[in-house]
DNA sequence: TGTACATCAGTGAACGCGCGTTCACTGATGTAC
DNA sequence: TGTACATCAGTGAACGCGCGTTCACTGATGTAC
C-alpha cells in the first residue's frame, strides 16, 4: 500500500473518529505512520488531501447496485427490488453521513467539493434519480401503474433511508435495517390511502 | 432586545453565513457589535453560547404544527394534513439542516447539544413519531385502513422532506417545494403498486 | 568491482498566525445619608 | 441637594497554545563509468 493511500486512509480515519475540527495534519501524519512534512510531499495542501478522502473513499457499492438496476427491471417483484435498494442505501448513508454533513461546517471545503463533483456529473441526487430511471423502466413494463409518480416514489424511499441514518446518531435502539428497509418498500408499493 | 440576545443572533448568523469552523469569537463578537470579553460576560465559553443558539434559535413552526396535530384528525383529507406536514417539514429542515449537519464535524459539541435534547425528552425523532401518532390517530378513525403501516408511511414522508433539504445544497433547480409537498402527500396515499 | 554522484522519500525543528480566554481597567448608573 | 461609595456592563490589550506550512537536512537506493 503507497504512503499517499496510507495518508489517505488516516485523514478518512480520523474524520470520522475525532471529527473534521480535530482532523489536524498533526493527528493524521500520526495516524499514517509519518511526519507532518510527509503530508506536504503528496498533497498540496490540507484541503488537497481532504478532497481525496471524499473523492476516493466514498463506498462505491450503492453506486454498483443502481448502476446494476436498469438490467433487473421486468425481473423478480419490483417490492423485492426497493427492499435491496433501502437496504444498500441505509448501509451507505450510514458510512458516510457524517463526513457529508461535516461539510456544511467548512463552507470553502463544500464547494470545492461539490466542483469536483459536478466536474464528473456525480453528486449525491444521482442515487435518487437512478432509482427514478429503475422505477421507470419498470413503469414502462406495465409493472407499475402509468399514473404512479415514480419520482415522488424514489425521494421517499431514498430520503426515509438518508434521514435514518442521521437519526442512527440521536436515537439508539432504531429498527433493525433489514426490518426497516422491508416495511419502507411495502409502503412504497402498497401506500397507505 | 438584550445584549445575550443579540449575542445569540449574531452567533447563530454567523454559523449560518460564514459555518461552525468559522464561527470564531472574534468574528461573533463583531457581528453583535460588542468586544469578545464581552461574550464572556454572558457565556461560560464558546461551547455554552453554541449550545444556547441550537436551544434557543431552532425554529419551532414544525413543531408547533405537529403539536396542533392531534386534533386535526378526522378533519378534512388526510392526503391534505400529510401536505401540510411536508410544506412545514420542508421549510424547517431547509433552515435547521446547515448546523444540524455542522455539529458532525465537532462531536463534543454534538454530544452536549444531545443531552441536553435528551434532558427535555426532545430530539429530532419527534418530528417522524408526531406523525406516526397522527397517522395512527387516523387510523383509529377508520380513515386510513389497519392493514397499513404507519410508522413507515412517516419515515418516508419525513425523511424525503429531509433529505430534500440536503440535497438543495447540491442541486439549484429543485422542484417547487409545494409542488414537491404535494406529490409526497399523494404518493404516501396512493403507494405505487 | 569500486567510486562518485544523482535522486528521492521522509524528517525535526522552526515559522507566523489566529484562536479562545483572561486580566486589570473605565465610566455610567444606582443608592445611602 | 450634594457627596461618597457600590455595582455592573463592557473594553483593550495581552496570554499561551495549537494550527498549517516550510525549510534545510539525512540517509537509503539507483546509475554511470
Amino acid at each position: 500500500m503507497s504512503t499517499r493511500d496510507r495518508m489517505v486512509d488516516a485523514a478518512a480515519e480520523v474524520m470520522r473518529t475525532r471529527g473534521l475540527a480535530h482532523a489536524t495534519t498533526k493527528e493524521i501524519a500520526r495516524a499514517a505512520g509519518f511526519s507532518e512534512a510527509a503530508l506536504y510531499k503528496h498533497f498540496r495542501d490540507k484541503t488537497d488531501l481532504f478532497l481525496a478522502v471524499l473523492a476516493e473513499r466514498t463506498p462505491g457499492e450503492l453506486t454498483a447496485l443502481l448502476a446494476g438496476l436498469g438490467s433487473r427491471a421486468g425481473t423478480d417483484t419490483v417490492r423485492h427490488h426497493l427492499a435491496d435498494i433501502a437496504r444498500a442505501a441505509l448501509a451507505f448513508y450510514g458510512h458516510t453521513f457524517p463526513m457529508a454533513a461535516s461539510l456544511f461546517a467548512e463552507p470553502s471545503l463544500f464547494a470545492a467539493h461539490r466542483s469536483a463533483l459536478r466536474a464528473q456529473d456525480a453528486g449525491p441526487h444521482r442515487v435518487r434519480d437512478a432509482v427514478t430511471d429503475y422505477l421507470a423502466a419498470e413503469q414502462e413494463l406495465g409493472r407499475i401503474p402509468a399514473s404512479a409518480n415514480v419520482r415522488a416514489a424514489a425521494a421517499l424511499l431514498i430520503g426515509a433511508c438518508f434521514q435514518q441514518a442521521f437519526l442512527g446518531h440521536f436515537v439508539e435502539d432504531l429498527e433493525i435495517p433489514d426490518a426497516f428497509a422491508e416495511s419502507l418498500a411495502d409502503t412504497v408499493i402498497a401506500g397507505i390511502g
